[in-house]
RNA sequence: GGGGGUAUAGCUCAGUUGGUUAGAGCGCGUCCCUGAUAAGGACGAGGUCUCAGGUUCGAAUCCUGAUACCCCCA
């Protein structure tokens, strides 16, 4: 049993010059992983992969471009992790996987991050400020977490070229965008109309949803129920609908929480299907939704007749106010809106398209007026009568007192509700229209929907859900934004006011053709762009251009072309051309509506085909409470710190193993460790192990070196562990090329756990005897380790790149050389990923080393029941099965059950009459599509029956007739029964489903001294690692239980134990002297309680 | 208000396409330090799979409704 080297460590392991080197499990992470990636710099192995790759068929990746005006967060990690991990596993598969990175610069948030660092507050500050240096600062302040980005992206090990990175802002980039605006517009999906914006009056600009919601303030605003004097119905001449006989107008209710909207109103919206009621109250008819009469009018109200809301539609009626002058288009009418609840108000809504999107909308496409009676300063216009120059918010108070007098002001309440203000300057703001361009994606919408089913997404709802929802509701996409840093929209149109001369160009060289004064370095960014006028194509005049730039979202759902600068850089088409559509895609999911939609819409309205072929989304990163991750509040530790305390393969694993597609994780700290301990640690502890020993005995896997036996030939135990290697890498290819990066990692965790402590610690014994070139199976378990871990490095590879490299070199780079042909390569990202060779697979050995291991859970389970420490031996385990083939299985493996359970004897009983009863039920996955409803008969029919005869025919392979109530008769295999085994009482005993593990409990003397001879080497060895005494230290070694009367039971009979195992002690323990006398006082002593006697122990070093 | 998602052990989450004894990690309890690993190992306790209906021979899984929470939009 001992390499007779001692407790402690290897008289060989000492001696220089080991064939593999260390990879110390307590070496911090992220030194091991700094080298690694400095190699990885070094030897250009990035560029390599590429290389070797080139004439493979491409995987086309697209980088969504961060921003790197942010300092990047877990979120950002965990997209990196993910988006690094499949190009990582498509290159070892033979794919091409370029990957280019991108940066993101234009935009709102690039603005206020400059206004902060300059002090300025709104449009008016930045013009005085000037421009020109303003958008200097901009380009400045894109870069300024670019340093920590990019250390972030290679820390964590994500491959991707970040030499010529797609820059938003780069001129050929811009021309890009460009161009595409330039064919939108020739395909006549370029247009101007209005765009309702979150309006701040005081500071005279948009404000951005991020922005609004900032500052959502609770307020307690006016709500006014206003009756609207509707004309006699048309086709009703007669007011034989309700209309009063009187003469007295019906008047429609319409309830506002902001009256001062009333001025400029242009229709009332009713839903077509609603029930809608009109009913006598005070003296008048009113109409309004019918579930709401009781809420407006109170219970008394009397209805008179209702209708759905359709009858209601093209009724015309009495405008409030007439301010507006003469219209270009018909008013004061009721339309259809689709958005019309009951859930508040009363049912019909009052609609001013300068201030509401809905009501812009309803507007727009009844082809009605539109009307503004307020100022982008938050004034009436001086045409606006009475009110001209008021604040708006002023005038809810004079529009009310006004309908009073004039007897339609129906309910006048108070509502408190949130309501959006400026968050710079606290101004409650207006929903305004300003004048916008727009993209007709409208036009296409169909076809976004159509080229959205070939996508695949994960998770799946995504596609018909949140994705597709948004797609079926489309809208234009409102492009333009009056701000300063964007691409500048390039839109020139004639400065004569009769002239509506335009023109749209696709590049610089294309405005150099229409004005040769523009320089050729001329920076296509506002202000410079803005002074360049072109003549009008029309009337020959002078075009300006549209001082808009537009939404930075076009920039990046652009980067499919643009990031190549096409059409207009040299080789740009061939580029374009292979990466025309993306592979695989990686964003989290709050990109639905930004890059995923924005990359479809742009695709789909350019080239009619989707942009994506596979999107993987990913939820967010919480914190433990589930809160989003924010920089204000501090509830997260800065990725850089995590990484550098747990290593960055750590943080990947626990992505990996711990999210699943489109669902948010709470990240905690210890998460990151607890995912290294449980998975990387048992990697590196497996090594460990094989360098140590293998190292020692001379194990050399060169050509030439140790021999080495075919799997074949090798014991089960490899066999097996080879085996499971080959299903765990079919189940990893698998489910890796489905994108499932969680099944993958679960497998290789159930691998790594099987190798772990089953396969080496299984073997422990033939790694630790002396080597003798004749043990076959010593050599057999290094090579088979050998092989094993290899073959894992190159499957962790995609996963944890970094340990992946350490152990792919000193097992093979570092022992093997490189360059040797079939040798291996220089790095394990280099190697191909492993494929599964059936010929490996052994199922049926894999059943039976489950079912061992099963066997071996049960017994343990039995000792723990019975108190029974596993070092002390028993005579028997009884194990009881259901099937032949079972009972094989284990016959087949005693030896290792044994072993394990520390059993002198493994009996595979058939006196099931003796140790168990049955439960037998069906197999309900075959028995329920054979016999459907009949199954319950089948189920009563057997309940007839004598278990122990079913069992017995089953175990016999006999089939069982069984006579059903229904007449019929079934007949059941032995497979169509599960037959389960429940230990009788009175043995010490464990069960699950088909098998049962009985443990013979008593003991003899023999057993009881063997079990205590082991109790003492155990007190012995701890000794002398208490000592830290070095590992072929010689001792001698004291047991004393006192003295007195002779010991009641053998087990306390430390004379006979001795006399017994002694000489086995010794050796084991290396003393040249074992004594049952007490201990001298010099020596390290211990005292246990054993066999019902306390004992002394004690241990003293010779000379 | 509309849409989407989620609900499984004390906590964080899996759950293989509907198969009858629902899993893992953490935490908890008991035990185990003799040679890779105590930042470990073994065993155990812990569940009305949110609730109520329905479909089915059979439901954590499919359908309907309710409740709670989260996200997006308004």
């Amino acid at each position: 049993m001992s390499r007779g080297a001692g407790p402690l460590g290897s008289d060989v392991m000492s001696t220089l010059g080991k064939r593999f080197a260390a990879l110390p499990a307590d070496r911090p992470p992220a030194e091991a992983e700094g080298a690694v990636a400095a190699f990885w710099r070094e030897a250009r192995i990035f560029e390599k992969s590429l290389e070797r790759t080139r004439g493979g068929p491409p995987h086309v990746f697209y980088e969504g471009p961060p921003t790197a005006n942010g300092m990047p967060h877990h979120g950002h990690v965990l997209t990196r992790a993910i988006k690094d991990l499949f190009p990582r596993y498509k290159t070892m598969c033979g794919f091409h996987v370029d990957r280019k990175a991108g940066w993101d610069t234009h935009g709102l948030p690039v603005e206020l991050e400059v206004e902060k660092a300059l002090g300025l507050e709104g449009k008016q500050d930045i013009e005085r400020f000037g421009v020109a240096p303003f958008i200097d600062r901009c380009k400045e302040s894109v870069w300024k977490y670019k340093g920590e980005w990019e250390r972030l992206t290679e820390r964590i090990g994500f491959w991707i070229d970040l030499s010529a990175p797609y820059i938003t802002y780069a001129p050929e980039y811009v021309q890009s965008v460009w161009w595409a605006l330039e064919r939108l517009h020739a395909q006549g999906l370029l247009y101007r109309g209005h765009k309702i914006l979150n309006w701040c009056p005081r500071d005279m600009t948009g404000l951005s949803a991020a922005e609004v919601g900032q500052a959502q303030l609770e307020v307690t605003d006016p709500a006014a129920t206003v009756a609207f004097a509707l004309e006699p119905a048309a086709a009703d001449p007669d007011g034989a609908g309700g209309g009063d006989a009187g003469g007295e107008p019906e008047h429609a209710l319409a309830w506002t929480t902001t009256p001062w909207t009333l001025v400029s109103n242009v229709a009332l919206a009713v839903h077509p299907d609603l029930e809608y009621a009109w009913v006598r109250h005070e003296g008048k008819t009113y109409v309004l939704a019918a579930a709401r009469v009781a809420a407006v009018l109170g219970k008394k109200a009397e209805v008179v007749r209702t209708a759905p809301g359709r009858t209601l539609l093209g009724r015309r009626y009495r405008p409030l106010y007439e301010h507006h002058g003469a219209l270009d288009a018909s008013a004061h009418v009721v339309v259809a809106g689709d958005f019309v609840t009951t859930g508040d108000g009363t049912g019909i809504v009052h609609c001013a398209p300068a201030f509401g999107e809905d009501d812009q909308r309803v507007c727009r496409d009844a082809g009605l007026a539109f009307v503004c009676l307020v100022g982008p300063d938050g004034r009436f216009v001086p045409g606006a009568g009475p009110f001209a120059g008021m604040w708006f918010k002023d005038a809810d108070k004079e529009v009310r007192r006004d309908l009073r007098q004039r007897g339609l002001l129906v309910r006048d309440e108070q509502y408190v509700h949130n309501y959006p203000h400026c968050w710079r300057c606290g101004t409650p703001l207006l929903y305004y229209a300003r004048e916008a361009w727009f993209i007709r994606t409208t036009a296409v919408k169909d076809r976004l929907v159509a080229l959205n089913q070939g996508i695949a997404w994960a998770p799946e709802h995504i596609r018909d859900g949140r994705f597709g929802d948004f797609l079926a509701n489309n809208k234009d996409w409102a492009l333009s934004r009056e701000r300063y840093w964007g691409t500048p929209l390039p839109i020139w149109e004639c400065a004569a006011q009769a002239c509506d001369g335009r023109v749209v160009v696709g590049s610089l060289a294309a405005l150099r053709r229409l004005n040769p004064a523009v320089p050729e370095d001329l920076d296509p960014h506002r202000p410079g762009i803005d002074a360049v006028t072109v003549p009008c194509p029309k009337c020959g005049g002078e075009a300006r251009r549209v001082p808009d730039v537009i939404d930075c979202w076009f920039d990046s759902g652009a980067m499919p072309f643009a990031q190549w600068g096409y059409p207009h850089q040299p080789g740009s088409e061939a580029l374009f051309e292979r990466n025309a559509q993306a592979d695989f895609i990686s964003e989290a999911i709050d990109q639905t509506r930004g890059w995923f939609y924005t990359l479809h819409a742009i695709s789909t309205l350019l080239f009619d085909r989707p942009a994506f072929q596979r999107c993987l989304v990913l939820g967010h990163v919480l914190d433990a409470q589930g809160k989003k991750l924010s920089k204000k509040d501090k509830n997260y530790t800065p990725p850089a710190a995590l990484i550098e305390q747990h290593g960055a393969d750590a943080v990947r694993w626990f992505f990996y193993a711990n999210m699943t597609p489109g669902q948010g994780v709470r990240f905690v700290d210890d998460a990151v460790r607890d995912a290294r301990r449980t998975f990387l640690l048992k990697v590196l502890n497996v090594y460990k192990f094989f360098e140590e020993y293998a190292s020692s005995d001379g194990f050399d896997p060169r050509p030439g070196g140790t021999p080495r036996a075919a799997v074949a030939d090798r014991e089960p135990l490899d066999r097996w562990i080879v085996s499971e290697l080959h299903r765990a890498t079919e189940d990893v290819r698998r489910a890796l090329d489905g994108y499932d990066f969680h099944a993958a990692a679960t497998t290789l965790e159930a691998f790594v756990d099987a190798l772990s402590n089953w396969y080496v610690r299984r073997s422990r014994e033939r790694g630790w005897r002396p080597p003798a070139p004749e043990d076959a199976s010593k050599w057999a378990f290094w090579w088979t380790t050998w092989e094993v871990l290899g073959a894992l490095a190159r499957l962790l590879a995609p996963f944890t790149p970094f340990l992946a490299d350490d152990l792919h070199r000193v097992l093979e780079r570092e022992p093997l050389g490189v360059g040797a042909p079939g040798g291996p390569q220089e790095s394990v990202h280099l190697e191909a990923y492993p494929a599964p060779d059936p010929a490996l697979r052994d199922p049926a050995l894999e059943a039976r080393m489950r079912l061992a291991r099963r066997v071996v859970n049960l017994g343990l389970q039995v000792r723990t029941q019975a108190r029974l420490n596993v070092r002390q031996p028993l005579r028997q385990a009884v194990v009881l099965l259901s099937s032949p083939t079972e009972e094989e299985d284990v016959q087949a493996l005693r030896a290792v059950i044994e072993d394990e359970l520390n059993v002198k004897a493994l009996v595979v009983s058939r006196e099931h009459d003796r140790y168990v009863t049955f439960d037998v039920r069906v197999q309900f996955p075959r028995l329920g599509p054979r016999f459907g409803k009949r199954l319950g008969a089948v189920r009563k029919a057997l309940g007839g029956v004598d278990p122990g005869a079913l069992a017995a025919a089953a175990r016999a392979g006999r089939p069982v007739e069984l006579a059903l109530e229904d007449g019929t008769a079934a007949a059941l295999e032995p497979d169509d029964l599960d037959v389960r085994l429940a230990a009788r009482d009175g043995f010490a005993a464990a069960q699950e489903g088909g098998a049962v593990v009985v443990l013979d409990t008593t003991l003899d003397d023999g057993l009881l001294r063997e079990g205590l001879a082991r109790e003492l080497q155990a007190r012995i060895q701890g000794l002398r690692k208490e000592l830290a005494l070095p590992f072929d230290a010689r001792v001698e070694a004291w047991v004393w239980a006192g003295e007195g009367a002779a010991p009641a039971a053998a087990d306390g009979d430390l004379e006979a134990v001795v006399a017994a195992h002694g000489e086995a002690l010794r050796r084991e323990t290396l003393s040249d002297a074992l004594r049952v006398a007490p201990p001298p006082g010099d020596a390290r002593r211990t005292e246990a309680s054993l066999g019902g006697r306390d004992v002394v122990v004690a241990v003293r070093v010779v000379g």
